[in-house]
DNA sequence: AAAAAAATTTAGACTTGTCTAAATTTGTTA
DNA sequence: TAACAAATTTAGACAAGTCTAAATTTTTTT
């Protein structure tokens, strides 16, 4: 049974890993968690004394079978929350991070699952991210960047990456959503800005608004 | 701001001081809570700190306005998520509690009155306790003990004082629940049990049954 | 390969919430 | 009312999680 502490640090630990190769640093788990790297490393010792992760002085941790297992039970109640809130409780894609991060330690299988049923199984969360089933699975499809997409590809938006509230009402201003039909219409070589169709309107982004930005075609 | 055990001492300090008059001893909180006298009063001193009580040495606590409202609005949160639970998920009555003992820390205002939206503004939790509004205000009716009803008068089980799972299920077993008809056939004087009518079917419960079922007339 | 920089760990401290054991106060009984 | 019992508080300890400052290790740069 694990602490509100150890249970957001094996999320970060998870997402941290998935985002990068080889072991998972003290410093990006600090960035992640807003911790001081000292308050890390003592947490890499405590995940490690209850086998959550593989921990070499110096070298960062890696997750054990038993720490993915645990970090996934975690973002698959973050998730389901975060689909509840925004389907049945009026929030907006932007505002229900902070909820679902308080929501997800609540100890209850029964919830959990009955939550799941209750939002008919959702494959993915108001963010376009993956929910894993009761067995942990979760269905991933080909997603790219919008950057990486050929010009008049027509393609649907399926996630981001920037999860921030800044990004996801920049997002509505521009009336783009999960599920939103795009097509690149124009590259600008310049400074790689994109001409857009989005639904029925064509606007200018820029690239690093693209980059955050995954479609599938 | 409070912290998850803060909360839980003024939830315990409210519900005794409502079932016994005068300052709140020591001891009962220490029951309630499942904790040590010790730790109970360094507790006090730390919510005198910060005015939700009134403490004196030895004399026990009394809440003061702010520590009502602390409490109500644990309370609040409380009851609308067991609401939640019975209502969309499937949890039995005797089930609720234990998770709703985590929802209620969870702090998000739009959480709460979403929720209590989404459920169309209940007036009573599962085990017919009172559901504060958002102004914390609670509707309360004139019930009375099931052992206080004059004998043959109809009337209608509107609450229980034992929350326990044990006697949740019994009540359960015998068709018993908020809003069944309810009717004493007979007293008997030896023992004080009672012969009742309720629903459709007739039955006996013994006296500490009855003094645990709240009724309306 | 040495020096400098960056990352990481250790040492020691603090807060919150808890406990046990001992001391104190209050209440009750003879 | 003096002795005893019960309730309460104090003193001192501990675990979890965090921090700062100093020491150590690794990495990068000259
Ligand atoms: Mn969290
Ligand atoms: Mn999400
Ligand atoms: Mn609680
Ligand atoms: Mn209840």
């Amino acid at each position: 049974m694990q602490t509100l502490s150890t249970e957001d640090y094996l999320k970060a630990i998870y997402h941290v890993s998935q985002s990068s190769s080889g072991a998972v640093a003290t410093t990006s788990i600090a960035k992640q968690i807003g911790a001081k790297p000292s308050s890390v490393t003592d947490m890499f010792k405590k995940l490690s004394d209850q086998n959550l992760v593989k921990y070499q002085k110096y070298q960062g941790v890696s997750l054990t079978n038993e720490g993915v297992k645990t970090a996934l039970r975690i973002i698959r109640k973050h998730r389901l929350w975060e689909s509840f809130l925004v389907s049945h409780l009026n929030f907006n894609w932007d505002e229900v991070h902070q909820v679902a991060e308080q929501l997800e330690h609540i100890q209850s299988e029964k919830l959990t699952n009955e939550l799941e049923r209750f939002l008919d199984y959702p494959t993915h969360d108001p963010h376009g991210d993956p929910i894993p089933n009761r067995a942990l699975f979760m269905k991933t499809y080909n997603k790219i960047l919008l950057t990486e997409l050929p010009v008049n590809k027509e393609c649907v938006c399926v996630g981001v990456k920037d999860n921030s509230s800044d990004f996801l009402r920049y997002l509505d201003r521009r009336q783009i959503g999960i599920g939103t039909p795009l097509q690149v219409l124009h590259r600008e070589d310049f400074d790689d800005s994109l001409h857009i169709q989005a639904g029925k309107s064509t606007l200018m982004i820029t690239k690093k608004t693209a980059e955050n930005i995954y479609v599938k075609s």
